[in-house]
DNA sequence: AACTCAGCTGTAATCGATTGCATTGAGGTG
DNA sequence: CACCTCAATGCAATCGATTACAGCTGAGTT
């Protein structure tokens, strides 16, 4: 069961275990003779090199941890596959785990993460308060990039979306839409997303003069069950609005289908939006109107951030990157476009609507 | 930025290196005393084991790979996640792979993994045939199990569920619902769970005197876009029979979502069935009849083999198992259900249609 | 002819944890 | 008191790859 090491090449080869790790790994120089034995060798014993071995001599693992509130939430799922991707490009691999959205079950992977020496740490923390110790150590310790949410008061990297110029585009368009009232269904505020996706809800509404009553704010968590929940308690409570501002298309599937269940059509009497594109936004029956996240682009800023963050390595770090793009409103048939075309747009490249690069280089952090 | 080694544990402890390790991994015998001291120090200093020192020397990583061919597939998504909680009963972490459906990035998967030392490797393999030389390869130098599809010809544990039996209840139950005509869209033969899907369909097809013409079997990839294509071919050639049967949900989505948009009433005059039980299937309209595997079990039975094969080590491993559990058929609005009444049903547990745990048992294979 | 230098190759230390074997010393036995 | 036993602990080898340093060789220089 046990490979075919260095020594065993070298001995076939005739030459020292030196010469096989300078030839194999491609550094120093060795005359074309040797080389061409030593590769030989090694094919025919059908070497590979122990990678374990070889990241403790060198303490690089050519792998980065990527830990996410729950592998089955699709937009996470997709960003991971964005992430791997980018990630493929530079040889490196990815080490994924699942928080299910546990601050405890997090550090705990954040821990073996970083024992297991991966070269950096890509995570979206699954609490806005309580992961911070975690991951805060974790950053201390190796280079980490958050993703979408990110944890207050901590100095990292980190990548996302504007939030609040989202929610101006979705407001605006629900307002050419006719609506003068509006809902919003969230997660609780333990999650900047959630955060950041209300407060640019509010304060969009208040300039549009878009009534919001305070018990037209409802908060749990991120799932399809929620959404049904909060249209349930708003139509016993005869406080369905307008419009249906969700703070992610889960909820917003939920809350579409509570409303049909009970009468309510969507979008003639009520306009639905969610957040995130994913896959299924766009089968729901009506297809939903979202706001579509550049996840490549996102995935790919990250990795760029980790590498040179490791490139830095001990050498004081520079600031911190806050890196925000600007994603892009996805009109589909859960609301009422008054004279906006409808734009079908599934892809990831970039759109007229999308910030340009520009707007997207890296702001530095003065806590860094 | 590096951390604290085991040597600095025991200079504060004023013992050997040697003495810290047995404390620290309880092995061997150490007086009270002695113990208190090293694990007092090892907590000022913060120290935590390299993983990676230790997977050097023990030649076990406590770490288990898993290939997938599409982490944006539901279905394998939610597989993962039953294979990491049934991992994380052991203590073992899941390194997760995405072989994006293609034989070569798998195999590159799969020898990284096996370059990492994996205790073992758990692959739903991306093509029935072309998956096999990487796979037999790998099979042959650490434990391995399929889970799900299978690849021809290979020998090595598998999991899955008996795709025979579940399509005679598919078909049983599209007859009672007045299906005579039915036609089958799956992926193309190059995957071993279509392969028997599509052979219970047809076998029961037959028995039921269900009509399959030659043109009604379609056969493209496992996603909603397949599903879209087939039925817009069916119905240009106007042969939209009774009932669609789909190798998976996506197509199954895919399919119902044409139906309809062509003025097809689903389940009225076109009945669909689908297959895994993906949650967006409980959610789609009309909510899809489809077939519940058993993903905890599963991946728990994936689990214990593995545990079994690596105690066995070098040991002449005993004969591969095969491990068919009986999936159980959810009636939703997709279809018509004659007398049948309706069974919702999302969880994970037994039902009574499940084969019992006995008939579950591995069946020892002759070529094993 | 003596010397320099570049290019190639080998020796051995190193990464950090584990463990077989040796050593120590306390307590027990005849 | 000499000798034995056994628990507790330390020493040093080990896992496999990398690499600083040293040694060797032969071509080029003066």
């Amino acid at each position: 069961m046990q490979r075919v090491t260095i020594a065993q090449v070298a001995e076939r080869a005739g030459v020292s275990t030196a010469t096989v790790s300078r030839v194999l790994s491609r550094r120093g120089q060795v005359s074309a003779a040797v080389e061409r034995k030593v590769r030989r060798a090694a094919d025919d014993l059908g070497y590979q090199v122990n990678v374990i071995a070889r990241a403790l001599r060198n303490s690089r693992t050519d792998t980065v941890g990527m830990v996410v509130p729950s592998i089955t939430n699709p937009f996470f799922t997709s960003l991971v596959e964005s992430v791997e991707h980018a990630l493929g490009k530079e040889g490196k691999e990815l080490f994924l785990c699942d928080a299910r959205s546990d601050p405890r079950i997090e550090a705990r992977r954040l821990a073996s993460l970083a024992a297991r020496n991966v070269d950096g740490i890509i995570v979206s923390p699954s609490h806005g308060v309580d992961s911070r110790p975690a991951v805060q150590q974790t950053a201390d310790r190796l280079p980490l990039v958050q993703l979408d949410r990110f944890v207050d008061g901590t100095t990292t990297d980190w990548v996302g979306v504007d939030d609040v110029a989202a929610m101006r585009q979705v407001m605006d368009h629900l307002h050419d839409g006719g609506a003068r009232s509006a809902a919003f269904i969230g997660s609780l505020m333990t999650h900047s997303s959630t955060e950041q996706r209300f407060a640019g809800f509010r304060r969009r509404a208040e300039e549009l003069n878009i009534e919001v009553k305070p018990d037209q704010v409802l908060l749990g968590d991120y799932s399809v069950e929620w959404g049904e929940t909060a249209v349930a308690r708003l139509i016993a409570e005869d406080a369905l609005p307008d419009a249906l501002v969700c703070a992610d298309d889960l909820i917003a599937l939920g809350a579409t289908r509570a409303c049909r269940a009970r009468g309510f059509a969507v979008p003639r009497q009520v306009q639905v939006t969610g957040y995130d594109d994913i896959e299924f936004s766009r089968l729901a029956e009506p297809a939903l109107t979202t706001v579509h996240q550049p996840r490549d682009r996102i995935a790919a800023e990250a990795v760029r951030l980790l590498a040179a963050a490791s490139l830095a390595k001990d050498a004081e770090r520079g600031p911190h990157a806050r890196i925000s793009l600007v994603p892009t409103l996805v009109v589909r048939d859960s609301t009422r476009a008054a004279q906006a075309p409808r734009t079908p747009y599934d892809g990831d490249s970039p759109r007229p609507q999308e910030a340009p690069t520009d707007d997207a280089r890296p702001q530095e952090d003065p806590d860094g």
